[in-house]
DNA sequence: CATGAATGAGTATTCATTCAT
DNA sequence: AATGAATGAATACTCATTCAT
């Protein structure tokens, strides 16, 4: 299709950059397509020639966002450490994650809410989430091999964890002073581990 | 104010009834004051005498919604059996209050995303996330004190268990399929709830 | 439906009667919704809340134009006179109401084109042909009969006044002085008329 | 100009019959310069190299489309037969031209709506429309000389059966049903022509 | 000659809100 | 209190045309 690929794929980077900075100032439905132009520096032809509409831009952001990096998985599953210890690590890389996204974090809500109408959207969200669980499990599996914790249900185990971090972002979000990520945050989540060891 | 304090008050319940269901059909930015309007059964014009704008009509849904119903708060600090047994019944009614709410789930995250742009909503949120953080606080403290549990960080600990229930929502939401709140569901959270008791 | 009908359809004429001014001064395309709604004195929000498109717009007034007066075929079958002198009558008649649609004729292969793509404006057309059709084919018949003209095929015979008063329309609209309708085209139809007359 | 005239030429009715598609499927208005480019097979800068406007391909065609062949004036000036013969002979061949148009039928409506806007347009359809008079003309005139027809008026003659013509593509176009062109259609024609012969 | 990316003025349509009755 | 007609600012999207390569 495209002459110039190179081209193109930079020409929609840059698009999608500039929406993702006016999506994060004004949420999706306050954002007019005029902004993104505007922060963009193209025109709005050049936009709705590389994405044919408003969801179209919405659904590639997501995509882009919730792309999990298959890397990590694996090399987490050979890196050295105890489970506990990449796991925590993991968490903390994740965090981290989330404290570069900034002021991306406060339309997370809006990619939900945006996924319940909208299957592309879902489903980069449902793989992210899936991809991390089967990481989670993968890491908890290794850990009970290893006599490191206990024989739990892993699956359940993995969803415990999972979701105790899906859900501190959203109470971060709608409370930030409820969730020192730091000290309270990472405290809960060490508290899941724990529930995971063995008993001695 | 109102002549009949009954009847306006029955007329506000229908109209935010009417229009829950249209939120939870199209979400917040989509749904039309006239789709409200015909699903309510009632005219523009009445809609508007008893709501002045569509964000007030939000805003008192999330009201009605994230109302807490405090009673249920001291009955279960009162209530016999252990700790454990009771936090597992509170998670199962709020899991069952869930249920109950069926379709309206969905619009959980436009709240969620409203509440970034709208204080009154945000406020609504929050109040009900601390009263049900300060009553696993409460249970978990007399859990301790009752030598129960073993003498976690409180705080963490009942964040912990928010988390754990807030997250396992918004997967639920996404992926249906990974979250069977009868089985794995109560699974991670007996886990998590399993981490604080004595290890013997 | 609407609480006061006439108001409705006065509003409904009102807007119609606009939009033939727009479009006769402009064509279809060229002509803007906000030229109708300035023409017409109303706001835009009004016009679409009695069309809900310019489509609409359209076929009703194509609907409108092309509404058949079937009291006139009643009464000239039962007027006096000689069949050709009724035929002629008719004939001027119809190009009397041409006359008086004055810019209106301008857009009518406007309509003509709509109607190979909106069935809608098709119909109405359609429906006015054959009108007008069936009573050259009564007033016909009725002069074979009473020995006035010829026993011709009286479909054929229809079938070709018609189209001579069609095609007079078209030629005048492209060259207007080609057909003076007064002289020439008058006398083009006497020439078929006089062809189902009687020879001898 | 061109370096090589003939691919040049060739180029142009390419592109031509690529908008004669087009427009016959979609209309004049709603035919995109980019769906020529689809149908032409061209690239957009490769069209605008050849024609300059939308306007001037809708030009162009009509100037192909409405160009008079005038050798078959004068062959069949000069031809055998009778006047009567040579007339139905035009008529089959020019219903002959339009079957073989076949879908192309339909933008004849967009050229005669766009004449009244474009001034080209309607130059070509005038003279196309002015030659087949003339030829009308000088048939009826010869077979008045030879006594063959009635001694009418030559002028009248001539724009009936211009018209009887036009006027039955008019009504195929809206109402297909209607004008079956091998019986129907050909027997009005003849009809009309019936009308100017001898009386005897 | 050929390409297709880039432009931006132009426009139909929507929808929250108001208000006369 | 209730109605539904009226309003108009706001906005996503289109498409003929241009131009750098």
């Amino acid at each position: 299709m495209a002459a110039r690929p190179e081209l193109s794929a930079a020409r929609k980077n840059q698009i999608l950059d500039a929406a993702m900075v006016v999506f994060a100032r004004s949420g999706f439905h306050d954002a007019r397509m005029d902004d993104i132009v505007q922060e963009s520096g193209l025109s709005k032809g050049t936009l709705y020639w590389y994405f044919k509409s408003k969801e179209e831009i919405i659904t590639a952001i997501s995509q882009r966002l919730f792309a999990t990096d298959i890397k990590q998985v694996e090399s987490l599953l050979k890196a050295e450490g105890t489970v506990s210890e990449r796991l925590q690590q993991l968490i903390r890389d994740r965090a981290q994650g989330l404290r570069e996204m900034s002021g991306m974090v406060a339309i997370l809500f809006e990619f939900y809410a945006a996924a319940l109408h909208q299957d592309g959207v879902r489903q980069f969200i449902k793989t992210y989430f899936q991809n991390f669980h089967e990481l989670l499990v993968a890491l908890i599996q290794q850990g009970i091999e290893r006599g490191e914790l206990r024989p739990v249900d892993v699956q359940a185990a993995a969803t415990a964890l999972d979701a105790v971090f899906e859900g501190l972002i959203v109470r971060s979000l709608i409370d930030p002073d409820a969730v020192q990520w730091a000290s309270l945050g990472e405290a809960a989540i060490r508290l899941t581990l724990d529930g995971l060891k063995h008993r001695q």
